[in-house]
Order: structure tokens, then C-alpha cells, then sequence
DNA sequence: GTCTATAGGGCGATAGAC
DNA sequence: GTCTATCGCCCTATAGAC
């Protein structure tokens, strides 16, 4: 195996065991025993765990940036409406990778380390100009799609699923899920 | 100074820590020394170090009930929608503490250690509750407000607010700040 | 490029005095 | 009720062999 495609190994691995398990509560050990490799070598391959996580969360922003152009560019001709509903729908498949969205929100949340609070506005700042410009919202559908997205992001974080019991909890989660699902289909006719 | 009154000291100290370095990046002498008290003391008093930020989410949360609930009580008669900025504003005014959403944000991200997960799960379910049944609202606008309140705990934590230099980021700022500032000035007449 | 061994520092928790 | 002293663990990072 290339050391290149190690190293993509242990990003990966990372992502997982911070998303799970926050920066700080991560540790470089656990990411060498889900990667396969040793300790120290992880250490070695980035320097430090700061720089670890700094990469991690540069994947998972151009990750999310790159699916929301795929849709932007592949609906050319289409409103601003419709881009709201197939970037949520993305969004939606993104899900579907918890650490890469688990390991985000846990940069969102570290604004007091210098580096990574840096990186989080920096990454933050690009989701937004995407969606001002390159999809064309207006600055409220930015704001409301992006607050949904870290509601979508806050309810994975507690773990509330479909599959609570509770009634209201269910409620929530069926209100959030499946936002303008008549629009999504809209897309592949546009 | 009553054993009681020190036991809320430290509650407050260890809210404004917790909120800024994370519950697994506090440590119990960072707060005992914001507490002006001894590192094992805060142990003592607390059992370990998650009894202790366990106690400080269920005090954000009673605090963030206890304002919501001042709002709907004191407008008895006034619509949903006049609540939702009302409520809104309410929240507005917990932000002035960054360490009660910030240490609650940090709660919201750490469904894997089991106790606080659980905590979490109940308290965002109680708001929930709160706002459908106590306050009117329906689904869709419980799910509304809720998201736009962690987009707002989102911005606090990478430290996004008006201060930033960068043109797009004022305008998020912005538009996320004053929503529905005509409602809110509705509500003392209603 | 990757490993083993280990240094070095910090942290939560306990023991025990007052 | 509150402190001082300290144990024992864990974790990042380094040294150095292969």
C-alpha cells in the first residue's frame, strides 16, 4: 500500500473516532487502532493531533462543498427553490457518513482553539458564499437553510432518531427529515 | 459563606469553563480555580467530573425553561407567531451567557458518553414540549425556531458575530440576529 | 516508511489533616 | 466543610531500530 493512500486510511479513521468521541476526548491511539497503524506513526504522519483535526475537518468541508457544487452545476437552468431542496437532499446523503458531520460540528464548537476556530469561520464563510452566490439564495434562504442543517446536525449529535420512543420526539425528527420532499423530485425534470 | 452559595459558585464557574474549553478539555482545576475554591473540593462535592457538568446542563436547561416559560405566562393571550419572537428574543437575552449555550452546545455533541447523551435527549425534548404544547406552536414552527437557535449556538461557537471583517460574514450575522424585531416590539402591547 | 519502547507531563480522584 | 499532598493512570510526542 502507497503511504498517500495510508495516509487518506487514517484520515478516514480519524474522522470516525472524532466524530465520535470530540477533539479532545480523541486520542491518537484509538485513531492508530481503527487505522491499523501504529501510534506514533500517526502522530509522525501530521506533526500533531491539532494538525490531525485541522485535516480532518479541511476533508469534511471540501466533502460538503464539492457534493453542493455537483448539484449546482448538474441544474444549471434551475431556481433558487429547487437548489434548496436537491442541496438538502446532499445534505441529506452526507448524512449518511456521521463522523463527517459529527467531526464538523465538533469544530464548530472549539472556537477558544485558536487554529481551529479559524478553520471552522474559514470553512463556515465558504458553505455560505456557495449558497449566496454559486446557488443563488437570497441571504434568508441561506440563514434558514443553513439552520436547518445544524439542527439536522445538533439532533445526530444527541442521537434522536427515528427510532426513539417517544411520541414527540418522533414528531421532531419526521418534521425535520423530510423537508420538501415534492421539490427534491422536481429536480431531475428541470 | 453557606456550603449552598459555594456549590452554586462552582455550578456558575464550571458553566463559563465548560462553555468555553469543552466538558472533556475542562479540567476540574481550571474550575476550581475560576471558583476560587480547592481542585479536590469541586471533586468532593460532585462525585466526578461528569456529575458536575451533568448538574451544569440540567442548570442551562431549567434556566432556558424558566425564561420561555416567563414569556408565555406573561402573554397569556398572545398568538404563536408573536411567541415565537417573543421566545426568540427571550433567547436572545440568554446569549449574553456564553457559557449556558455554550456548555449546552457542547452537552448536544457528546451523545456518546451515555449519561449526557440521555440528559440531552430530555432537555432538548422538554423545550420541544414547551413550545407545541405550552406555547402553541406547531411542528413546523417549533422545528423553525429550534433550528434557527442552533444556527445562533453554531455562530457563538466559532466566535462569528459582527466584529468580523469580512463582508459575508456581517451579512449572516445580520440577518440571523434581528429576526422579526417588529413582532418583538408587538408583544408588550398584546 | 513504519515499528517498539519510553519519556514527560497532566489530570481525576483518594487519603487524611484541620 | 475545606484544604494539602499525592497516587496512579493515560496520553502526546520523541528516540531510535529495522
Amino acid at each position: 500500500m502507497r503511504a498517500e493512500d495510508r495516509r487518506e486510511l487514517v484520515i478516514t479513521a480519524a474522522m470516525g473516532v472524532f466524530g465520535e468521541r470530540g477533539y479532545v476526548g480523541s486520542t491518537t491511539d484509538a485513531i492508530a487502532r481503527a487505522a491499523g497503524v501504529s501510534q506514533p506513526y500517526v502522530v509522525r504522519m501530521f506533526g500533531t493531533k491539532e494538525a490531525l483535526f485541522l485535516a480532518v475537518l479541511d476533508r469534511a468541508l471540501q466533502r460538503l462543498l464539492s457534493d453542493f457544487s455537483a448539484v449546482i452545476e448538474s441544474n444549471p437552468t434551475a431556481s433558487a427553490e429547487v437548489l434548496h431542496a436537491g442541496i438538502g437532499a446532499a445534505y441529506g446523503n452526507l448524512l449518511a457518513d456521521r463522523g463527517l458531520l459529527l467531526s464538523l460540528m465538533h469544530g464548530f464548537v472549539l472556537g477558544s482553539v485558536p487554529a481551529i476556530g479559524a478553520a471552522a469561520r474559514l470553512g463556515f464563510l465558504e458553505v455560505y458564499r456557495l449558497l449566496r452566490r454559486r446557488a443563488g439564495f437570497s441571504a434568508e434562504q441561506a440563514r434558514d437553510f443553513l439552520a436547518h442543517g445544524m439542527l439536522v446536525n445538533t439532533l445526530v449529535g444527541i442521537r434522536m432518531g427515528l427510532e426513539m420512543d417517544d411520541p414527540d420526539a418522533r414528531e421532531l425528527v419526521e418534521c425535520v427529515a423530510p423537508i420538501k420532499a415534492d421539490l427534491i423530485r422536481r429536480l431531475a425534470h428541470d
